[in-house]
DNA sequence: TTATTATTTAGAATAATTCTTGATAAAAAT
DNA sequence: ATTTTTATCAAGAATTATTCTAAATAATAA
């Protein structure tokens, strides 16, 4: 189960005149389902379980309006296909260069982003992202 | 001017029986040269001012190879196209959402980013990125 | 000198994502 | 209730960064 406090998602606003959708809610829950940090096909291929007419650009459609409204976090490693991730605590994400799973880490309490880099005066920061890359336990065992 | 202090291209080994050609060369010397962040298009056009004949692919090619050899780094942020980089002092990055402009930035001491964060037992942690996202001096400004 | 290996190049192929268009549906206005 | 507006969905085309393929060239090793 997903850390994520939020887990109703009636309780979102999706705002800007969005309408919550069946396709919207059930991309949601599988995302509330989800353990591991699935691509959008991997999101496509287990709502279709539920919704068999749904289409891949559909999915695509309610993961960036799911994400514009703040209910999940899209997750960018390299160049691998984007992640999507219903923790919306702060944290870090593992990226394990063997098998390209993608774990969430807790960050250092005092350990803030914010507070570990120098930003340019002027600049606005918005957002920090913390990411380490290695082997997961898994991978480092063999 | 970068902050590199390893200037001259002589004195990397690439390893591997690769050799030192003149297209590394050329790729090497622009990002040195350079204080943006280049993208491989980017560096593709500077490089063709010295050597008109260089083809995309070997740009690609020589950068893959420079950034395995430790020579310079691949920066991914987003889902936008790689850039590159010739700073190899531990630096994060600060990455413009207006203008996609991405400026090196200080990591203050002592707040080392493999410090901010918990490993999980048993993963092998290699790489640490920390990265910012918002808008820089110029875009906060208008 | 011959054999091996690495490199370059042009263009084709791949893959994730976005865009386009027409159809559908919900909400707002009349 | 009917019309109008706006939002959404679906299928497939288009885009784009990147990788792959294959043939030619060049450097190195035997």
């Amino acid at each position: 189960m997903s850390k994520n406090p939020l887990k109703n998602i009636e309780s979102i606003n999706l705002g800007g005149g969005h309408r919550m959708t069946p396709q919207r809610r059930l991309v949601f829950d599988v995302l509330m389902k989800s353990q591991d940090h699935p691509t959008a096909a991997e999101v496509f291929m287990r709502v279709k379980n539920s919704m068999d007419s749904i289409s891949l650009a559909t999915v695509y459609n309610c993961l960036d309006t799911l994400v514009s409204a703040g209910a999940i976090k899209q997750v960018n490693l390299d160049r691998e296909p984007s992640r999507y991730c219903g923790n919306l605590e702060p944290h870090a994400h593992f990226h394990c260069e063997s098998c390209s799973s993608v774990l969430d880490i807790e960050l250092n309490e005092g350990a803030e982003a914010s507070k570990s880099v120098i930003i340019p005066k002027g600049a606005k920061a918005e957002k920090f992202e913390v990411a380490v890359r290695g082997k997961c336990p898994k991978c480092a065992r063999q």
